[in-house]
This record gives structure tokens, sequence and C-alpha cells, in this order.
DNA sequence: CCCTCTAAACAGG
DNA sequence: CCTGTTTAGAGGG
């Protein structure tokens, strides 16, 4: 109550908000899912809360939204309330801000339309993004819900056994580690700094209960993100690409890495289901059970370890046939269902992989490029010149309706033995050694998969388009937020 | 009843 | 301290 109670006492007192309100035209446009009709936003003056109607799952949902990436970590959650909703704007930073903060955090791991992606970066906390489903409550898992154990969710079960707390206490404090930054500048790319893979997954493969089913993550944003990137970023995405992709495949990599990579490689989500009672499961990307990936998908498998390490192998030449073979692979029609979203993304690939091949670094200028890019859309996709488009494009495609590891390995060996430009010398470097890389990517491919199949089909959460706002609210009253939030520009 | 907000305890980092 | 998870009660519909 100290904060909160005064907070909200206090902010009767400060009506600054009120006045501003905000009728507005805004037809309908939805800023997001929202199934309820919510209040009618009755200008006569009915809020709920003090900031307006909107309750904090959906202003977190917006300020998610708004981000570039879609997805943010708490603390920018926090930034985002404070700078974009007029109520939150006086008592954001330090001092007075504790109540809300805590309902924030509340709300985000209360429901199961969050979801946190863990990052290892920089001792950041973790992403928080929204469920392609939108779990809510208790509302049962839209279509492909597999297991559908309805019967009982009120009984939640919960296998754990309370936790009996004494009153007892320790003091374990410790480090007085200082982040300090507050201002996160959003880098857009979200310092992935996890280098070579965050090995050492929590994952706690609890074989006990399978209860996968829809656990399955379906994260199809992100792509989009390009929009960002003045040098540094640029700089932090190749590296980490080069470092998480497969070393040889240099180029490619990169650009696959850009997106693609981008989609999962924060890695390890963890979903909550509904119907698990909370249960949380986390999935590291680095190294996370096969069976999990079966389970998500029964993509064609084939994973050969001994392939593999043969592809990587330096000294051996890359099993052509192999990859030939594998080739071949199935749903050759799939893909056929991408939404504009897909193309999108792969238009944004393209453009990007055209960026990046013809210039590494260092340019002013290409925001705008990219942001293009990303809006001309799918008829940008044929539009290919240089080989490595071509390449690239053809590795691009594998994922999305091809299948397996094909992409991935097929982009070294090919692409170089094609059209490599060889802008970049290091590959053979660290060649050896990779085999979690080659796991993670499978996961990747998995997870691409299954996602484009399954998300893109219905695209029942992601069509939400909301034109008008993208990283301001609805509140007019927001001044600065409007021009340099957390999007580039 | 269900939903939401709020407060608070508690586990880890 | 910050981040997350979870419980519990108040209040509104």
């Amino acid at each position: 109550m100290a904060e909160a109670g005064g907070a909200a006492a206090a902010a009767a007192p400060a009506p600054d908000i009120d006045p501003d309100f905000e009728p507005q035209s805004r037809p309908r446009s939805c800023t997001w899912p929202l199934p309820r009709p919510e209040l009618p936003a009755a200008p006569g003056g009915s809020r709920r809360n003090a900031w307006g109607n909107q309750s904090y799952a959906e202003l977190i949902s917006q300020a998610i939204e708004s981000a570039p990436e879609k997805r943010l970590t708490l603390a920018q959650i926090y930034e985002w309330m404070v700078r974009s909703v007029p109520y939150f704007k006086d008592k954001g930073d330090s001092n007075s801000s504790a109540g809300w903060k805590n309902s924030i955090r509340h709300n985000l791991s209360l429901h199961s339309k969050f979801i946190k992606v863990h990052n290892e970066a920089t001792g950041k906390s973790s992403w928080w993004m929204l469920n392609p489903e939108g779990g809510k409550s208790g509302k049962a898992p839209r279509r492909r819900a597999a297991s559908m154990d309805n019967s009982s969710k009120l009984a939640k079960v919960r296998g754990k056994a309370s936790k009996k707390k004494p009153p007892l206490q320790s003091a374990p404090e410790s480090t007085a580690d200082s982040p300090g930054s507050q201002f996160p500048k959003w880098p857009g790319s979200p310092s992935n700094a996890s280098t070579i893979s965050a090995r050492l997954s929590p994952i706690l493969t609890e074989q006990d209960d399978l209860h996968d089913e829809e656990l399955l993550p379906s994260l199809v944003y992100s792509s989009a993100s390009s929009n960002v990137p003045p040098t540094v970023t640029e700089e932090l995405e190749l590296i980490d690409g080069l470092n998480l992709m497969s070393p040889s495949s240099s180029v490619l990599s990169t650009q696959q890495s850009a997106s693609s990579g981008q989609i999962q490689r924060d890695s390890s989500f963890s979903l909550r289901s509904p119907n698990a009672a909370g249960q949380t499961t986390t999935f590291g990307n680095s190294l996370f059970n096969p069976v999990d990936i079966s389970l998500q998908s029964s993509v064609s498998h084939f994973s050969a370890p001994q392939t593999l390490e043969a592809l990587l192998t330096p000294s051996s030449p890359p099993p052509r046939d192999v990859m030939m073979t594998q080739v071949d692979p199935v749903l050759p029609q799939t893909g056929n269902r991408m939404s504009s979203r897909t193309l999108l993304l792969l238009g944004g690939q393209a453009t990007q992989s055209k960026m990046s091949s013809g210039n590494p670094r260092g340019k002013p200028t290409e925001q705008q490029a990219e942001s293009v890019g990303a809006s001309v859309l799918p008829s940008t996709l044929p539009i290919v010149t240089s080989p490595q488009n071509t390449a690239s494009i053809s590795s691009l495609k594998a994922p999305v309706s091809a299948t397996t590891a094909q992409s991935v390995q097929l982009g070294s060996p090919l692409l170089l033995s094609s059209a490599s430009p060889a802008p970049l010398g290091l590959n053979q470097d660290r060649l050896p050694t990779d085999l979690d890389i080659d796991m993670y990517m499978e996961n990747l491919e998995c997870d691409m998969d299954y996602i484009i199949n399954s998300e893109l089909m219905d695209g029942e959460g992601l069509d939400f388009n909301f034109e008008p706002i993208l990283s301001t609210p609805s509140y007019p009253s927001t001044s600065q937020a409007s021009n340099h939030t957390w999007v580039p520009s």
C-alpha cells in the first residue's frame, strides 16, 4: 500500500491524465485482439482504472506489441508504461513505483497470454512476448489442442507439494551488481550477447509429465526487426549469426540468423499452458532433448549425427548425396499457405541479405531502405539479382516449405560451391566443435517448420494489425513517446 | 462466478 | 534490489 495506495490516492490529485482521455476517432482498429468489447469507453468517464479502461494485461500487450521485435523485458515494459501511459508517466523510474510494477509482474506471470523467453545477455531479464494463442484465463486452446482433457480445468492439479514455508528466513543477500543503465536505448536488437549458445540450458526435461501439447512455441514474428540497425546492431547481428550459425555458411548464415535465428535464437521459451495449471516449461535452445522435438513436430527428422559430423568435418568433403537424399522432402506445398507475414519475412531477409552482402557495415541510410523492403512485400521476393540472393532464397525457402536440416547444411556447401562471395574469410576457424550448433539448428528448423505449418495456417493470433498506433498506445498526450520510442524511426 | 486490481510472501539472481 | 511466481482478498460486472 505504500506506494500504490499512495499513488492511487495521489493519482486523484493528479488529474493531468483525465483531461487527456482519448475518445479520438479510432474507428475500430483494435489495438490487440481483445475479444471482449471492453467498456464502451464512454466519454462520460467510466474508466475502470485511473489510467483508462484497459487492464494491465492489455497494456502490457500493447507494450509488447509496440516493440519492434515484439518482445520486451520487464524493465522495458515498465518504461513503456511510463512513457506511454500518462497515468504512469509521473511515477516512472525509481522512487514511487511499486504497486503497479508489482501488478505488471503479476500479470505477466499470471496470464498464459504472455510468454517468457529467456534471455541471457547482460544479465538482463527474460523477454516477454505475447503468446500467439493468447491463453487468457481458462480458455480452451483454440483448435490445435491435441489433447483436450478438458474434463477438469478446474482441477488445477498441481503436483507440487505446496511449499511449507515456515516463517523462518535467512538473509541470503549477495552481489551488489549494478547494471545501471535504466535507459536501454533500444538497440532494437536486444543484445544477445549470449554468443555461442547459452549452453547449459535450464531445461528440466520433465519426462514425467509429457503434457506438452500446446506448449508448442509458435513464434512467428520477428523478422521485421531489421529496422534498427545503425551500425552496432548490425555488427551484433552479424557476430551473433556467425557464432551461432555454422561457421561455414558465412553470408548465408548471417542472413538466416538475422531473421529466423532471431526468432528463437534467444531461445528457450517457457509457456504456460492453461490446463497444466501453471506448469511452466522451458526450452533451452542449445540443447533440449529430442523427445520434445519429435513431439513438437513430426517432421521428418532424419538427423543423422554422424552425417552431421561428417558435414562439419573440414577434412571430409560434404556428402552431397546425403543432402540430395534429404532434399527430396515432402510437403511441397505446405508453403502455399504462407501469409503475407511470411512473405514479408522473407522479403525482409532478402533485403537484408542484399544489404549485408553489399555492405557489411557502417552504412548510414539503410534504415529507410530496410523499412521499405519490409513493406514492399511479397512481390519483392521473387526479385533477385545476385547469385547470393538466389542461394539465400533457396535456403530461405527451405525452412518454409521443405524440411529440415537441408537448408542448414545445405547452406554451407552448396552455397560455397555455387557462389560464395567470401566476403568473410572466417569460416573454417571454428569448424569443429560445433555439434551443439547442429543440434541447435535442427531444433530451430523444426520449430520453424512447425511454426509455419501451424501458425500460419490459421494465423489466428497474428492477424492483429493495428495500424495507427505502433509504439504509442492511444494516449495522445504522449508527446514524446510517439516519436522516439523504441522504434528507431 | 468470473475478472481484475492490489498486496504480499517467497524463491533466485 | 530486481525479476518471477503464487496466494489471497477486495471489488465490479
